[in-house]
Formats: C-alpha cells, structure tokens, sequence
RNA sequence: GCGGGCGUAGCUCAGUUGGUUAGAGCGCCAGAUUGUGGCUCUGGAGGUCGCGGGUUCGAUCCCCGUCGCUCGCCCCA
C-alpha cells in the first residue's frame, strides 16, 4: 500500500505555475470556441459503464484495459470517462436535444485512463473538448479543424505543430476497405508481429500504423484506402481539402492515420508535434456520424475533437502575469484594522491588493516586491491621524501621501 | 500490461572502495536595520538518504522485493 501522502498513481496536483498553464490553456480555448460560436458542456466524469461500451466497443484498448470501473453502493457498473464525447451523446439524448439541432459544444475537464504513466501520458489528465452535432455537411469538419488550428496559434503553437489529415471514408467504402485489408494482412499471417496479429482480429486499421520494422515492410504492400473511397466520399473529402486550402492552413495527407472505431467516417486528423516524445499527438479529431445512431438515437451527425492540455502545457510559455498587484502595509496594531478595511474598499472598487500580516516593514515591502507588486500603501498611526495613506512606487521608490478620499483615483495607474 | 534507466533537504545536486554527528548552492524563516524592499553579513528551521526485507559487527552505499518517477512498446490527448 502506498502512503497516504502520495499521489495516486498517474495523478498530479497543479499548482503555481502548473495550474496558471492550465487556468491560460482553457481561458485561450473557452475565448476562440465562443468566438466560433460554441455553447459550453459540462457532463459528469463518470457515467455508467454502458454508455463507454456501446460507444467505444468492447474491443477497442480503451474499454478493455484503460478503463476506471467500479461498482457502486447501489450494484451499478460506473466507468470515469476516458474522453468527452461519448458523455456528450449520452447528454444529447437524454436531454432530448434532437429538436436543437444543429449544436455546437465546447467543453474540458478531467479524464481518466488506466494506463502506464510516461512523459504527457497520466491516469488523470485534462482535456479541451469540441463536440459538433446535426452538421453533416463537409463544411463543418473545415470549421471544427479550423477552430483547432486557431486554438494552438492563441497558445503560440502555430509552428511547432503539424496537421495531419485523413479521410477513412463512409461506412461502405471504410467496410469494403476493412475487408480487403483483412484480406491482405491474413495472407501475410506469419509474418506479422504478435502485436498485429492481435490487431488483426480486432482492429485492422491500425496495422497500417504499427511501428515494427517487419510490419512496414508488409504494410507497404497493403491495399491503399483511397483506392477503396466511393464517388462520394472522394467528394466530401476534396470538399474538405479544398477548404483547408481556402483558409490558408496548411497539413499533410497521411494515409496511415486511423481511427479504430466502427462509428468514425470521413475525416480524421491529428495536430502533431516532434516536441513530446513519443506523445506527440496534440489534438486529435475526427467525424462520428454512426456514434448517436449505435446509442439508440436518431441518426445524426457528429464531429469534434479533444487536446490534451497536459501536453500543451509542457509546450506553451507562460504568459507574464500583467495584474497590477497594490500592496497594503499596516504599521502597528492600531493600523490592522483600518488597513483592512482599507483593503477591502479597493477590492471592491477593482483593485487587486495583497495584505502583508506579518514582519517588520521591511520584510512586508521585500514580500510585496516578491509578489509582484507595484505599488504599496503604508498606512500606520501618523498616516491615521492626518487621514491620508503614504503611497509608495515599488519600482521607483517615489512616496507621497495620498488623503483617503483620493485613493481610487490616485491608484488609476495600477488598476 | 511488457522492457530499460533513476529515487539523498521545498528545488538542483554532492557524498560514502560499507564505518561513528549525511553536505553544498538556491529557496524559506529570523536578526543586523523595533516605520521602508531588491545588495551584503550572521544565524535558524528543514532529511524515516522512497518503503520493506536480506547480507554484515555495522547499510544511504551491496542483494531482493515493492512503491514512485522516467524512456520506449501497446494505445492514445
């Protein structure tokens, strides 16, 4: 058993610097989905265990081995959610939001995954979450990438990462594409990795991706899956392509970019980065037109994606701190509470202020500068008895004493 | 889940061919300076040497296990 005092496994705490990353990542994305228009989710962390098995599927990784189960109080099979979307379907249909259609969330939050910890991979960890629903037209996939790309240019990522896009076709060309692949890797059976050959019962795609040097050398061989797309799907993905163009973003086609699951169509992408390790996937997305539908729902279309602010995290600088922090100094006992209700008048006028309780004058200005402040009011019984409040410029040292009624308007600088 | 590396103070690290009180820098607290900061000086707090077991007269050091971190695989954000 593990001490109490550690985090469990995988967990982490934020604090400091770790949580402002955080608290910049998510204010950044909440500001550039508003302005595509989006209304904020938030759906419980945990859901029934169901809900996760009909729409990830039994078989995939993420059900099978990653998954936080348990069995509450009352015998019911809970699962903490591994990504959003499913939750987010879940929440379209008991909400009854069919008649809303078309909708357009953004949500974030923990998720959690029964994995191997390593560098930008945790059993807890965060994402930024897009979920478009009712919008089956290609235009949709153009916007829903390109609030992803604006989102990674607010952090300042733009140049360090790379957008790879795909299409995996509609439901009978990624059927017939499947078919032929098993096809093809099954006369290749003895040559294939023990990973693959896993892979090949319950998820063929991801062959095309595996990363051992015998298994390329049969994948180079592999049927192409743009050989495979339908007249339509040609189209959708053209019109996808083209609007990209249209927008001046720039990816790369990869064909070996894969989506495991049977609900995923048409486009799929991943903003990837050389910076990570071997966690270099940022923010992955794709188009989940069977997902509602496999739920018991009507048949609606569905695209999105999610990043993981974790990953961002390591990537972004910090941007400086830019409040303006008024340090108030109380000099001696019968200063305490006056300098209080000093402090609070300026909070409630909008001031950000910082209260000193403890040390000498000089260790309350030293911790003053520490924290970032730029100005400080001292206010002890000589400042009491005139009615005023020495007001002190950190940065220049300049003191003049301010009358009290003048305060919010000699402080306008640091507001 | 599989394989490799690493765990000494809040942080970055020294150290001991196994030997008595485990060190440094930074940070923190305090004093010099009882109403004035960023420098300097002085002092202080802070360590189950990750945890458990073994070998040994003696283990922070060697061995085993375990927990955690880390790198890769699987998979994914």
């Amino acid at each position: 058993m593990a001490p109490a005092v550690q985090p469990v496994r995988g967990t982490h705490d934020l604090i400091g610097d770790d949580a402002r990353r955080h608290a910049h990542i998510t204010a950044c994305f909440r500001g550039v989905a508003e302005r595509y228009g989006c209304q904020p989710i938030a759906t419980p962390i945990f859901e029934f265990t169901e809900v996760f098995h009909r729409t990830l599927g039994e078989t995939s990784d993420v059900v099978a081995k990653e998954t936080y189960s348990f069995t509450d109080r009352g015998g019911d099979s809970l699962t903490l959610r591994p990504e959003m979307t499913a939750g987010v379907a879940r929440a379209f249909l008991s909400n009854g939001l069919a008649k809303d259609l078309p909708l357009k969330f953004y949500g974030w939050g923990p998720m959690f995954r029964h994995e191997r910890p390593q560098k930008g991979r945790l059993r807890q960890f965060h994402q930024v979450d897009i979920e478009y629903l009712g919008l089956p037209e290609p235009q949709a996939d153009i916007e829903v990438v390109a609030l992803g790309h604006d989102f990674l240019g607010a952090l300042g990522l733009a140049t360090r990462v790379e957008l790879r896009l795909n299409t995996l076709g509609d439901g009978a060309s990624r059927a017939a594409y499947r078919a032929a692949l098993v096809d093809y890797f099954t006369g290749h059976r003895d040559r294939l990795s023990a990973d693959s050959l896993a892979r090949l019962e319950r998820n063929p795609l991801r062959i095309l991706d595996s990363k051992d040097p015998g298994d390329r050398e049969i994948v180079v061989g592999a049927p192409r899956l743009s050989a495979h797309l339908n007249p339509a799907s040609q189209a959708f993905f053209a019109a996808v392509r083209a609007g990209l163009d249209a927008l001046g973003i720039p990816y790369v086609v990869d064909e070996r970019l894969v989506r495991g699951l049977d609900y995923y169509s048409h486009t799929a992408w991943e903003f990837v980065t050389a910076d990570l390790g071997a966690q270099g996937t940022v923010l992955g997305g794709g188009r989940y037109d069977g997902l509602i539908e496999m739920m018991g729902g009507p048949a609606t279309a569905g695209i999105g994606w999610a990043a993981g602010i974790e990953r961002l995290a390591m990537m972004i600088d910090l941007p400086p701190d830019r409040r303006h922090v008024v340090a108030v100094i109380p000099v001696g006992d019968a200063a305490l509470l006056p300098a209080m209700a000093l402090s609070h008048r300026l909070r409630q006028a909008g001031f950000t202020v910082e209260q000193g309780a403890r040390g000498s004058v000089g260790k309350r200005l030293e911790r003053a500068v520490k924290q970032g402040a730029a100005v400080a009011l001292i206010l002890g019984e000589d400042e009491l008895a005139r009615g005023v409040v020495k007001r002190r410029d950190l940065a220049s040292r300049d003191e003049v004493d301010v009358p009290l009624a003048d305060l919010e308007q000699a402080l306008a600088p640091w507001r």
